[in-house]
DNA sequence: CACTCATTCCTTTTT
DNA sequence: GGAATGAGTG
C-alpha cells in the first residue's frame, strides 16, 4: 500500500521524529501523549480519532517502548488491519514496529486458546478445536434440541442461542445459569444449554462468544497464562471501547492489572457512548460510562471537535443525541461551513423512495461528486433489495457492503466443511454437510445407523467411519449394503489422503524437510475442491450459475494463496516468541495444518463490515451498524419510519430506544456535506403494503436545518411496478395486485408467453396457475427456470406469445 | 436414494 | 419475495 503517499497526503507530516504530534488539536496531542496509567479518549464522531490511536502507537515505540509489548484491539478485520497500516506508515515498514500486535478481540481470543487450552484445564477444549459460526451454531442447536425430544417450534434454536448468548456474554457457564433458573421454560434452556456445550465440545468446537468466554475464564483462573500474557503486553489500547461486552471487559482488565504489582494498568480505551450500537449484542455501554470506576485515577479526554461534516450536519446530530439520558455529556462543534440544508423526503412507498434516493445521488453526482463518495443506509438488510433494483436499473454502479455473503454461498460453505474436516475430523457439523455432497451414495438411511452408533459410543461419527471402513459393518453391530461401506470407505480414503498430506512434515504426501512452501496450502485446498468431487458437479449443471460457482471455487484457491503470502508468523501473538521476532530471528515454519487452521480462522472471522472498499467506483449500500466508522460526502438513509427506525421492537423494549437513536445518529454523522433521509407513506413487508408513520427522529431534528419535502401524495413514472403499487387507502391494497387472472404488467399472462423480470431477466412462460397468489412457472435465459408468485415479481411483458 | 414440487416461515442489527 | 424445510415420485 502507497502509506507514504497517506502520510503525507492526510497529515502533511513527515518522519522526522516530532511528526507525531504535527496538526494535532491540543486535546488530540494530550491523548497521544499520555503513556502511562489508564486513559479513556471519548472520542465524538469525526474527531480525528484513528488519527490520535494510531500516533499514540507511533509516540510510544519512538519512546523506547518495544513494539511487541504493545496491544491493540479491535473489532473488526478491517479496522486492525487499517490501524496496522497507518502506524507502519508513521514507523516506517522495517524492524521499527516488528511485534506489533493488532488484531481483533475474536481472533485474540482464538489464538491464545489454542496456544493454552490444553494446560489452562478448559475442559474439553483441544487446541485444534473448530470455530462454529452462526450457522454451524443453528444447526448444532437444532440438532442438540432434537436429541433432547423438544420441539424446535416450541424450542426455536435461534431464540434459544439469543438466550444462551446473552448468558455467556454475562459470563455464565451451563451450571451457573441452570442455577439462576426457576421456571420451565428457563430450566428447559438450562438443559439444551448443557447438551449444546456438550455436543458443540465432542465436535471440537467453540462459537463466538466461547472464544471470548474460554479467554476470560483462563485469564482469571490460570495465573500462569495470565502472567505470560501480562508480561508480553504492557500497553494495550481498544478501540471502540463502547462495543465492549462483559467478557470483554474482563478480559482487557486482567490483560491491564489492577496496579497491585506495581505497574499502572497501562489501558487506553477509545469510544463513544454515543455511538454505542451493540447492545443487542451484549455490549455493555457502562464500561464506557463507568471507566473511572473500573480503573480509579483515570485520565478523561474528550474529542469534541468535528473535521468531517458541515456545521448543519453536526447540529442536526447534536440536537438530536441530546435527548437520550445515558451518555457522557460531550458538546459536539465543528470550525467548518455550515453547509446546505439535509434534505427530508416523504415518499409514497418504497419504490418511490428508491426513485427519490436515485434522482438525488444522480445530482450530487453532477455536482461533480463521486460515486464512490455517496452511500445509501438501511436499518434492516431486506431494506436494501428495492434500492438496488432501482440503481442496477439505472445503470448506477453500487456495492453491497456484505463481506459474509461471499462465505455464505453453498459452493464455499461446502468447499470450507471439507477443509474443516480435514482440520479436523470431530467437527460433525461441517461432516453432516459434506458427507454426501455431492451425491457419493451415503443416503440419510446409511447416515442414520452410523449415527446412532456414534451416539451410543459418544465418539464423533468420523471415527465410526473410519472403523466402518478398516472393520465393516459387522464390527459395528450394524446391517449396510455393500454399496453403502464401499462409498464410506471411499470418502474416508478420500479424507485422510488430505489430512496425511497436510500433516506436519509432510508436503503433499512426501516428506520435505526444511522450510514450509508457499503455496502448499492453496495447493492442498485445490485438491480438496477437485478431489471432493465439487467442482465435477457445479461443472456438470450449465447453467449461469454453475459457472459462477465454479468460479466462486476458483477464487477460494486464490484466497488461500493470498493468505498464505501475507501470512507473518512474527505478527502472531503467540506462535513465536516476540523477541526473537523482532531479532529476525528464523523459527520453525508452520505445517500446512496449522496454516489451514489460521486461515479457517480466517475466513470464520468476517465481517460485512470487513468488505467495505470505498476504492471502488461505486456507491456503497449497507445497513447503519456496517456503516459505524466510515465516512461519505453524501449519504441517503432510507426507511426513516416508525417500526423500522426506531425498530419496532422498542414498543416492547422501550430502552431500546436511546440505542435506536444512536444509530441514527450514526448514520448521520457519516455524512461530510450532504444528507438526505426518506420515508415511505406505505412499505410493503412480506409482500403486504402497509401504512406507514415517520419517525419520531425526523421531528427531533431542529425545523431550520432541514429542507423538507412531501411527495407523497404524488404520482409518480409508471411502469415496472405498477402491478405493486399499494392502494392510496390502504384497505384494498391486497386488492389491487390481485386479479383475477395471471397478469404481467397488465397484460393476461398465458404459457409461451416472454416476459422480462428486473433481477432474473428475459425468460419464457412455461405454465401459469389462476386465482389466489397466481404462479408462473418461468424458464429464464440466464438463470433457469423458477417459480414466481405473479402479484410481487415484477414482470414486464415483451411477447404474449 | 435422489430429485422435484409444495408449504412454511420469515425480518433487526453481527463478531 | 425468497430460502428452508418437508412430502411425494421415479
Amino acid at each position: 500500500m502507497h502509506t507514504e503517499v497517506e502520510l503525507a497526503g492526510t497529515d502533511g507530516t513527515t518522519r522526522d521524529d516530532g511528526g507525531v504530534f504535527d496538526g494535532l488539536t491540543e486535546a488530540q496531542a494530550r491523548a497521544v501523549r499520555h503513556t502511562e496509567g489508564p486513559l479513556l479518549v471519548l472520542a465524538g464522531p469525526g474527531s480525528g480519532k484513528t488519527r490520535v490511536i494510531t500516533r499514540r502507537v507511533a509516540h510510544l515505540v519512538r519512546c523506547g517502548i518495544p513494539p511487541w509489548q504493545i496491544l491493540a484491539l479491535t473489532f473488526t478485520n478491517k479496522a486492525a488491519a487499517e490501524m496496522r497500516q497507518r502506524v507502519l506508515g508513521l514507523l516506517g515498514e522495517g524492524a521499527a514496529a516488528r511485534g506489533l500486535t493488532v488484531t481483533t478481540f475474536h481472533a485474540l481470543c482464538a489464538r491464545l486458546l489454542r496456544r493454552w487450552a490444553d494446560v489452562a484445564g478448559l475442559p474439553g477444549l483441544k487446541p485444534d478445536f473448530a470455530i462454529f459460526d452462526s450457522a454451524d451454531q443453528a444447526a448444532l442447536m437444532k440438532k442438540t434440541i432434537e436429541g433432547l425430544n423438544l420441539s424446535t417450534g416450541n424450542w426455536p434454536p435461534r431464540s434459544v442461542l439469543a438466550r444462551i448468548g446473552e448468558a455467556k456474554n454475562d459470563l455464565q457457564d451451563a451450571e451457573a445459569f441452570a442455577a439462576r433458573q426457576h421456571d420451565f421454560a428457563g430450566r428447559t434452556v438450562a438443559k439444551i444449554y448443557r447438551a449444546y456445550q456438550n455436543a458443540l465440545r465432542a465436535a471440537g468446537g467453540a462459537d463466538f462468544d466461547d472464544l471470548l468466554v474460554l479467554t476470560a475464564k483462563m485469564l482469571r483462573e490460570n495465573a500462569a497464562v495470565r502472567r505470560a500474557c501480562r508480561e508480553r503486553w504492557q500497553y494495550l489500547l481498544i478501540d471502540e471501547y463502547q462495543d465492549t461486552n462483559r467478557a470483554q471487559f474482563v478480559i482487557a482488565s486482567l490483560l491491564a492489572g489492577d496496579g497491585r504489582d506495581g505497574r499502572p494498568p497501562n489501558i487506553c480505551a477509545v469510544g463513544d457512548p454515543d455511538q454505542s450500537i451493540y447492545g443487542w449484542r451484549g455490549a455493555d455501554i457502562s464500561n464506557i460510562l463507568d471507566f473511572e470506576k473500573a480503573f480509579p485515577g483515570a485520565e478523561v479526554i474528550a474529542l469534541g471537535e468535528n473535521f468531517r461534516s458541515t456545521r448543519t450536519i453536526i447540529d442536526a446530530a447534536d440536537a438530536m443525541i441530546r435527548r437520550n439520558t445515558r451518555r457522557r455529556h460531550k458538546t459536539l462543534f465543528t470550525g467548518n461551513p455550515r453547509g446546505e440544508r439535509i434534505d427530508a423526503v416523504s415518499c409514497r412507498d418504497e419504490h418511490h423512495e428508491a426513485r427519490v434516493v436515485l434522482e438525488w445521488l444522480r445530482a450530487r453526482r453532477a455536482e461533480g461528486l463521486a460515486w464512490k463518495d455517496m452511500a445509501v443506509f438501511y436499518r434492516t438488510n431486506a431494506l436494501s433489495r428495492v434500492v438496488e433494483d432501482e440503481l442496477r436499473d439505472a445503470g448506477v454502479p453500487y456495492v453491497v457492503a456484505r463481506g459474509t455473503a461471499y462465505f455464505q454461498r453453498e459452493e464455499i460453505k461446502n468447499a470450507v466443511a471439507y477443509l474443516r474436516v480435514v482440520a479436523n475430523p470431530a467437527d460433525d457439523v461441517s461432516l453432516d454437510r459434506v458427507v454426501n455432497t455431492p451425491a457419493r451414495g451415503i443416503g440419510d438411511a446409511t447416515l442414520e445407523k452410523l449415527r446412532t452408533v456414534a451416539a451410543d459410543r459418544g465418539a464423533p461419527l468420523f471415527d465410526v467411519l473410519r472403523d466402518l471402513a478398516s472393520g465393516g459393518a459387522a464390527s459395528l453391530g450394524v446391517a449396510l449394503t455393500a454399496r453403502a461401506q464401499n462409498a464410506v470407505t471411499k470418502f474416508v480414503r478420500t479424507i485422510d489422503n488430505w489430512r496425511d498430506a497436510a500433516k506436519p512434515g509432510a508436503f503433499m504426501g512426501a516428506d520435505t524437510p526444511g522450510d514450509y512452501e508457499t503455496g502448499a496450502l492453496a495447493e492442498l485446498v485445490e485438491r480438496v475442491v477437485r478431489e471432493s468431487g465439487l467442482e465435477a458437479m457445479y461443472r456438470a449443471g450449465r447453467t449461469e450459475t454453475d459457472e459462477e460457482r465454479l468460479a466462486n471455487l476458483a477464487e477460494l484457491v486464490t484466497s488461500a494463496r493470498e493468505f498464505e503470502e501475507t501470512f507473518d508468523p512474527g505478527a502472531d501473538p503467540v506462535l513465536t516468541d516476540p523477541r526473537a521476532a523482532a531479532a529476525g530471528e528464523r523459527r520453525t515454519p508452520p505445517d500446512v495444518l496449522t496454516m489451514l487452521h489460521a486461515y479457517l480462522e480466517r475466513v470464520t472471522l468476517v465481517a460485512d463490515a470487513d468488505s467495505v472498499d470505498p476504492a471502488q467506483g461505486a456507491v456503497t449500500l449497507m445497513t447503519l451498524h456496517a456503516a459505524k466508522g466510515l465516512e461519505f460526502g453524501a449519504v441517503a438513509m432510507v426507511g426513516l419510519e416508525e417500526r423500522i427506525l426506531p425498530h419496532a421492537r422498542v414498543a416492547e423494549m422501550p430502552d431500546e430506544l436511546e440505542e435506536e437513536r444512536r444509530l441514527c445518529f450514526v448514520g448521520i454523522t457519516r455524512a461530510m456535506k450532504r444528507l438526505l433521509m426518506t420515508d415511505a407513506r406505505y412499505r410493503s413487508f412480506r409482500g403486504v403494503a402497509e401504512r406507514q408513520i415517520a419517525s419520531r427522529f425526523l421531528a427531533e431534528l431542529p425545523p431550520d436545518l432541514v429542507r423538507h419535502t412531501d411527495q407523497s401524495g404524488e404520482e409518480f413514472g409508471a411502469g415496472v411496478g405498477a402491478l405493486e403499487r399499494p392502494d392510496p387507502t390502504g384497505a384494498s391494497a391486497r386488492a389491487v395486485g390481485k386479479p383475477a387472472r395471471a397478469r404481467a404488467g397488465g397484460r393476461a399472462l398465458a404459457e409461451g408467453a416472454l416476459v422480462r423480470h428486473p433481477q432474473f431477466g428475459v425468460g419464457r412462460v412455461e405454465s401459469v396457475t389462476t386465482g389466489q397468489g397466481a404462479r408462473a412457472r418461468i424458464r429464464f435465459r440466464d438463470v433457469g427456470v423458477k417459480t414466481l408468485v405473479l402479484e410481487y415479481a415484477r414482470l414486464e411483458m415483451i411477447d404474449e406469445g
